[in-house]
RNA sequence: GGGGAAUUAGCUCAGUUGGCUAGAGCGCUUGGCUGGCAGCCAAGAGGUCAUCGGUUCGAAUCCGAUAUUCUCCA
């Protein structure tokens, strides 16, 4: 059975089982601040269990794209070097909310795995939890008296809370659990040791294969467990593991999953699968990574230096090193698999055909950049070595170094390093790593309280803020967040006109107001579905009700900055064609920023052309058009541009601005008809990486300041160049004019010079056979610098001392040709010190030459006959 | 969010503890030579040493801030 049949059979069966297939969420994460990318079948169902929202179908079976690099899970390190962990994954799960539990998970996942599936049973095991004393938790006798109708009880295992417990994170639903493992070792093995004595040892060939969660607890802060009232069940079953039961394989890397890169990377390398352990964990790694990084641009995560983005320029990294080490590739490749990644998946995942160029050119781009930098880390540490030939170790501080500042991987300077006959200290290098971990946590800590309930009310916040900027509300519960020193609450109302941040679009600020009491709301933040409103403090008696007030005024240059984007995403689809994707959009009270694929610099003349556009939808005034509660095929039926790496419902909204013009799935809220906008001017366009633009742009009365800015400084520069007719020219003439100006002081100081290095030259005494000057002038010090270094090529034996004013402040320039300096060991340096005290001032410089400066000119008299008293003697 | 670093000619980069009035290679311009694949020789142009401020007799070099980029940790 090939993967894509494998996938397809678990949505029948539970499609036959009456549930609903459910759509991969987006594998990067937004709205979230505990999570960065999804790293379980659960993520996009947080809010049903921790019952922000309720569930729109009681019973769900999906499969989810996961990344497990960071965080609780990660796995990242693992992978290449085994057979079955990997960076990105797709897990298979079915779901119950409030549904069926025990009975029927145990029951159809054993279905599937021995009658559907066909695979042997007697090398099937099942774990259940054997309870916790210090939890104060029973075994769960439940789930294995359902087990025992299918399976011996040998063959049933108990597991501790480690392995048999699953809890989401430090707080939130949990409950215990029940795997089912698989022993896919061949037969005379199976007859050595039983596989009851494998499960859970990390064995490659004993493996978990679907756990099943029954969620049955909340966890509190304190931690505690409550009880849940509604039930639910929560499975995953790891797809890349389930191929390589199905078709055989004793590595997931031998499933028609990764075959295929593998064969690429053979056929471009020259070297074989199974040969070298070294080119084969390469190999691993790459076509792992590519995959991860490959599905999260695809989401809209482009690698950067920060954030989601860095953990994803962090794998691709990875992988171009183990090319770089094992594969001796030298120039990019990875991209080169692409087209392999976009045949096997791209029926399934759309998403990666239609951007296939964008994420070629990315990963290339990328893959350039890095091995730039690896070049840049080997320079380092040949000059490392140079530097340090005889120690034969390379200090950890310095190998912590290349890796922290230079991003070189600590095993790759420990490969060179024995290539060199060196060693690395490690040990320092992990107390350099142990520092900035330390470092960093210290800055990172944040603490969250649990909710504290106010009043009985709905799941969901209904959300007023299309309609009104105003509402009476109910406060529903609160939670005292603390975070560097800093405490603020988040607060959560039955309904509200506040905005909560998302789609670019910032959230709204305003008041609560009661009586007396008075809260600011200082932004408004989702976390997940759940609209989040930030106080500073609470009051000591909560109100039944506030009249919650919106910041108008912010709201609504927001609103114009926002419908705004969506005509000018219109406009650069028209402009620059329909390959135009947004990548990521920032709207606020001042300006919008947006993001997109485009492979070229948007001309000027394009820029002019996309205002124009906008401009014209502006002054036509269109009415702004809402759907609500459309499916998403009437959505699109409409032409509404829908977005990658977006979470959609079932239901979606569509604002359109004359659908044939502009039509998008869009929560935020917009202007009523575009005339409010004003006008519209693109103020930067740029690049932000390969293949993707940024462009920012005002609106409104910020766009006229804009303008008018421009405007001023236009008339200021016409002013100071006196009104003339033709700016540009003026302008042209007057640079020509100062160069020419400039040429000819040259000339001037030249000759300036040549007399005062005649009246030099005159002024030269014979003493010994040193030609002596001394002479005071009114110059300043670069002059006399400039003087200094001339005389120096006329005149040979010269020992010059220039006393100089300008400005108030004096000088002493010294220059003593060289051969006496080594001649009579004068040093100007040290010279220039004596002298430099009678002009109440410092100085220094070479043996050669010197400067000094001070505050007394009356004192350089003195300075100079003192020079003439050290020369004599 | 926290740390470490980088920014010098059109490009790639040197510039050792502050001081020989900012260098190399490639590219560019001009002239000369040359029947040859990166031709050779000579001359020349090109730099607010990222920006702003400070310390100093003197700053590309030291200190601070800002911007951009790289990099590690969370």
């Amino acid at each position: 059975m090939n993967s894509i049949s494998i996938r397809q059979t678990f949505f029948d069966f539970f499609e036959s089982k009456s549930h609903f297939i459910e759509k991969s969420a987006p594998m990067v994460v937004k709205n979230d601040p505990t999570l960065m990318f999804t790293n379980a079948g659960m993520n996009q169902f947080k809010d049903i269990f921790l019952g922000n929202s309720p569930a729109k179908n009681p019973r769900v079976a999906n499969t989810q794209k996961c990344l497990r690099v960071s965080g609780k899970h990660n796995d990242l390190e693992e992978v290449g070097h085994d057979t079955y962990h990997h960076t990105m994954f797709e897990m298979l799960g079915n779901w119950s909310f409030g549904d069926y539990f025990k009975k029927e998970a145990i029951a159809w996942a054993w279905e599937l795995l021995t009658e559907v599936y066909k695979i042997d049973s007697k090398s099937l095991y099942v774990t259940v939890f054997e309870g916790s004393r210090e939890e104060n938790l029973e075994p769960d006798d439940e789930a294995r008296e359902y087990w025992k109708q299918f399976v011996p009880e040998e063959r049933i295992l108990y597991g501790s809370k480690k392995d048999n417990f699953w809890e989401m994170g430090d707080t939130g639903p949990c409950g215990p659990c029940s795997e089912i493992h698989v022993d896919i070792r061949s037969y005379e093995e199976k007859n050595k040791i039983p596989g009851q004595q494998l499960v859970n040892t990390d064995h490659p060939l004993v493996i978990e294969i679907w756990n099943l969660v029954f969620i049955q607890f909340n966890r509190l802060s304190n931690g505690s467990l409550q009880p849940l009232k509604a039930k639910h069940v929560d499975t995953g079953m790891g797809f890349e593991r389930l191929c390589m039961v199905l078709q055989g394989k004793l590595s997931n890397y031998d499933t028609d999953i990764f075959q295929p890169y593998i064969r690429k990377l053979s056929e471009l390398t020259g070297k074989t699968y199974g040969k070298n352990e070294e080119a084969d964990i390469a190999m691993r790694v790459i076509s792992d990574h590519l995959r991860a990084v490959s599905f999260a641009i695809a989401d809209g995560e482009l690698p950067s230096n920060n954030k989601a983005g860095y953990v994803i320029r962090r794998i691709l990294r990875r992988a171009v090193r183990y090319g770089y080490t094992f594969l001796d590739f030298r120039e990019p490749f990875i991209h080169e698999l692409v087209p392999v990644m976009v045949e096997n998946m791209g029926a399934f995942f759309p998403e990666l055909p239609a951007q296939k160029e964008l994420i070629m050119r990315v990963i290339a781009e990328e893959e350039g950049t890095f091995l730039k930098t690896l070049a840049t880390g080997i320079t380092k540490f040949e000059n490392y070595i140079r530097n340090n030939p005889e120690n034969k170790i390379i200090e950890g501080s310095f190998a912590f170094e290349l890796f922290d500042t230079y991003g070189f991987p600590v095993d790759l300077t420990q490969l060179m390093a024995r290539e060199k006959g060196f060693t690395v200290d490690m040990q320092g290098f992990e107390s350099g790593m142990k520092q900035q971990k330390e470092r960093s946590r210290a800055a990172a800590t944040m603490e969250t309280q649990d909710w504290i309930e106010l009043n009985p009310g709905n799941m969901e916040t209904i959300f007023l803020g299309y309609e009104s900027l105003q509402a009476e509300v109910k406060p529903l519960r609160y939670r005292k967040v603390t975070s560097k020193g800093k405490t603020f609450y988040q607060l959560v109302l039955d309904k509200t006109p506040f905005y909560a941040e998302s789609g670019g679009q910032v959230g709204d600020r305003g008041t609560l107001k009661s009586g007396e009491i008075t809260l600011r709301i200082l932004d408004t933040q989702k976390e997940n579905n759940l609209s989040v409103h930030i106080v500073d403090k609470i009051p000591g008696q909560w109100p039944d009700s506030f009249i919650a007030t919106v910041d108008e005024n912010k709201r609504k240059l927001t609103e114009n900055n926002h419908s705004a984007t969506h005509l000018m995403h219109s406009a650069l689809r028209k402009v620059l064609g329909t390959h135009v994707q947004q990548k990521g959009s920032l709207v606020d009270e001042k300006r919008l920023r947006f993001d997109f694929s485009h492979f070229a610099k948007v001309t000027p003349e394009e820029i002019e052309k996309i205002e124009q556009l906008v401009n014209e939808r502006i002054r036509a005034n269109i009415q702004q058009e809402e759907h609500r509660e459309l499916s998403m095929e009437d959505a699109q039926q409409m032409g509404a541009i829908a977005l990658f790496g977006e979470k959609y419902g079932e239901k979606v909204r569509v604002i359109a601005f004359d659908k044939d013009y502009s039509a998008e799935l869009c929560g935020g809220t917009h202007v009523h008809s575009t005339g409010q906008i004003g006008l519209f001017k693109i103020v930067s366009e740029g690049a932000i990486a390969a293949g993707i633009r940024r462009i920012e742009a005002v609106t409104g009365r910020v766009a006229e300041d804009f303008v008018n800015g421009k405007i001023h400084t236009l008339n200021q520069v016409r002013e100071i160049l006196k009104n003339p007719k033709d700016i540009v020219k003026a302008l042209q003439q007057l640079q020509d004019e100062n160069e020419t100006l400039n040429k000819q002081i040259h000339q001037l100081q030249k000759a300036q010079a040549g007399s005062m290095i005649d009246k030099l030259k005159s002024r030269v005494q014979k003493i010994g056979n040193l030609n002596f000057i001394t002479v005071k002038l009114g110059i300043d010090p670069q002059m006399a610098k400039d003087l200094a270094f001339e005389m120096k090529k006329q005149m040979d034996n010269l020992f010059l001392v220039i006393g100089h004013h300008a400005d108030g402040k004096a000088g002493i320039t010294l220059m003593i040709s060289d051969n006496l300096v080594n001649e009579k060991q004068f040093h100007a340096g040290n010279i220039i010190r004596e002298l430099a005290s009678e002009i109440e001032g410092g100085g220094g410089g070479q043996p050669h030459f010197a400067t000094a400066g001070g505050k007394n000119v009356d004192g350089l008299d003195k300075a100079i006959e003192k020079a003439i008293e050290f020369v004599k003697k």
